[in-house]
RNA sequence: GGGCUUGUGGCUUAGCCAGGAUAUAGCGCUGGCCUUCUAAGCCAGACGCCCCGGGUUCGAAUCCCGGCGGGCCCGCCA
């Protein structure tokens, strides 16, 4: 139980003591989280205005005045018809300290649940690198999570690989049928067209150059057409040799993605391919059971589908079609297939899907109730990231791939980093600058992209990815940065969490800000709101920094080894934030 | 056309679901702070009809209704 739960408690059962000394025992009341300083908890009186038949000032006044500060409860007054309490510093400090410095990297996280939750994401068609549109995905996945995990779950990661359809059989196209110099020189021109010197060598952007020229040709070619279409219908039928290339491409491919994934950061525990579906029937039962269903239907060239009308769905969008009329199955009725198998193996499912997938993640969660599953999965949707100039396209080459955001970010700290070493006299190797520069760039990207809640548009800048100061990843892990220097520069202490030696009020903000942790960590993991770990983040940076520059902490006497505890537990709460937030924790920068 | 979603200082953004005190923070802007623990920092300041109009309420950025602008979706595609 968190320091501030046991505070919350207190106040709680002191309110409602007073309501029963003022003969109004029983009545509802709230406790929030107070928007003015000097109070830590406050409880509204206006909504007992009316069954008091008492102006709210007047009550909490009364009500003020029947409790007695106890326990963690420092002091109460009345505001403008709030009850506002102060907590006790002195307990609270000692008791957030010690139990950070007792359970370690622990420290925010709840226990065990038992709980089996699987996060799909990422998820995006094999066919090319991912672009920044896109980098929304497992940047938010693999965040909720690592947060899930603090929960106290059992978390599995997934990437559903869409081995199955058109666009993956145009790439196989290709990689079959266009040549290599065919391929270099619309990579020469493609470079050209984005303003980089050339593409780079990498299996994904080499294998997309394919797949452009093959879309060309298909364009404009008949005769490649007729040839994609045979591989669809043989495909389709089952032809073990295409199925075999097709999946060969895709493994291919997916090396590349998962390259870049891995560089930020992200890796998955499971890849499960569509395909697979087809080949172990499961697919084919699903077909069978909705068939069976009451909602079931079929239109006259023999398509099957199940109308939705009762089950919330609006408009013409109500028949949900689950077989071609040549009785094939279609992505829809895989993706069933494909979460009934998700649910044998999990407690709770939670996808990460792009904005444009609301109606068919609504039609999905109707149709696993119609075949009577109990699990419905629970999505989390990211709006797309566009370019200024528009949206972006993989195939009309308008793309920032985020294999060049990288690069550029990673490049940029590079050189902040050597423009301060040589400010600051130090003597920091090439190899070690690079390395931070990774982790500095990268972290960048990552709090970039999580700062935001996910279903707001968002517009990618330049400018603003780049951006470390602020409300930015460096400014964090400037702040670990720096909580190392000191602690090196202190060397040996001995730990001290007496209150009475940090009981300055910069001091007492940290370790409050720092009491908050499990609060905010509950709120991204179960409450699926990612984006309050990286303002917590920013809020503990703000917290340090402001201390940092009010007091001298390796020459403060016999406050000494308490501020320097201080630091220690605030630099392992931020590392531990970094490493939620999939970010590095540099000890120097 | 219908559905979903979004609109908060010049720009970006929190708060909205569970309505309450002077609306959060960053960039940018103005002015201060490095002989002393990393200035990617700290301090101070200016900048807001919380898209518009109604309604509910003692009280609305927040809830309801109606507009307007942006995004997404409405395939026997994946």
């Amino acid at each position: 139980m968190s320091f501030m739960s046991d505070f919350e408690d207190q106040v709680r059962s002191a309110v409602s003591g007073a309501l029963e000394a003022a003969g109004a025992g029983g009545l509802d009341f709230t406790v929030e989280l107070p928007s003015v300083e000097g109070a830590d908890l406050a409880v509204p009186c206006f909504t007992m205005s009316k069954a008091l038949r008492k102006a709210p000032a007047a009550i909490a006044e009364d009500l003020a005045s029947r409790i007695q500060p106890s326990g963690l409860i420092a002091s109460v007054g009345a505001v403008n018809g709030y009850l506002n309490f102060a907590v006790d510093t002195a307990p609270m400090v000692k008791g957030v300290l010690d139990e950070i410095l007792r359970c370690g990297p622990c420290y925010g996280s709840a226990p065990a649940s038992g709980l089996r939750v699987n996060v799909e994401h990422t998820s995006t068609n094999p066919t090319g690198p991912i672009h920044v549109g896109r980098a929304r995905n497992p940047v938010i996945g693999d965040t909720l999570a690592r947060c899930l995990r603090r929960c106290g779950h059992e978390v599995t990661t997934e990437y559903y690989v869409n081995d199955v359809g058109k666009q993956v059989v145009i790439l196989t196209w290709g990689v079959m049928n266009v040549s290599d110099e065919e391929a270099e020189a619309e990579r020469e021109e493609h470079a050209k067209a984005s303003g980089h010197e050339k593409e780079r060598d990498k299996t994904d952007h080499r294998l997309v150059a394919k797949y452009r020229v093959a879309n060309r040709r298909m364009e404009s070619d008949p005769e490649v057409q007729a040839q994609i279409a045979d591989m669809m219908r043989r495909f389709e039928a089952g032809d073990s040799e295409v199925i075999g290339n097709v999946r060969k491409v895709a493994e291919a491919m997916l090396d590349g993605l998962r390259e870049t994934l891995a560089t930020i950061n992200v890796t998955l525990d499971r890849y499960t391919w569509e395909s697979r579906y087809i080949e172990d029937g499961s697919a084919r039962d699903v077909v069978s059971r909705l068939k069976a269903s009451e909602y079931a239907g079929e239109t006259e060239d023999g398509a099957c589908y199940v109308d939705l009308k009762d089950f919330g769905i609006q408009g013409k969008n109500t028949k949900f079609t689950f077989t071609r009329s040549d009785g094939t199955t279609l992505y829809t009725t895989r993706d069933l297939a494909y979460h009934i198998d998700k649910f044998t193996r999990s407690d709770r499912v939670i996808d990460v899907l792009g904005e444009d997938q609301k109606l068919g993640s609504q039609q999905l969660c109707a149709a696993l109730r119609i075949l009577g599953e109990e699990g419905v999965p629970e999505p989390l949707f990211y709006s797309f990231v566009s370019l200024p100039e528009g949206k972006m396209s993989t195939r009309k080459g308008v793309v920032v791939y985020l294999d060049d955001l990288i690069d550029e970010a990673v490049e940029h700290a590079y050189q902040e980093i050597r423009s301060r070493t040589e400010v600051r006299g130090s003597d920091m190797s090439e190899e070690r600058m690079r390395e931070i520069a990774r982790i500095v760039g990268i972290g960048a990207i990552r709090y970039n992209i999580v700062r935001v809640q996910p279903e707001k548009q968002f517009v990618f800048k330049w400018s603003e990815a780049l951006n470390f100061d602020g409300n930015s990843g460096p400014y964090l892990q400037y702040v670990h940065a720096r909580a190392c220097s000191m602690l090196r520069k202190a060397g040996d202490f001995t730990r001290d969490t007496d209150p009475s030696k940090l009981d300055d009020r910069f001091e007492v903000n940290l370790v409050k800000t720092l009491a908050r942790y499990s609060e905010v960590l509950k709120a991204a993991g179960d409450g699926k709101k990612i984006h309050m770990l990286p303002a917590y983040g920013h809020d503990v940076a703000v917290a340090f920094n402001q201390f940092y520059a009010s007091v001298s902490v390796l020459d403060s006497g016999p406050r000494r080894d308490a501020r320097l505890t201080l630091v220690e537990c605030a630099r392992d709460v931020m590392a531990d934030v970094l490493d939620c937030l999939g970010m590095g924790a540099p000890e120097e920068m």
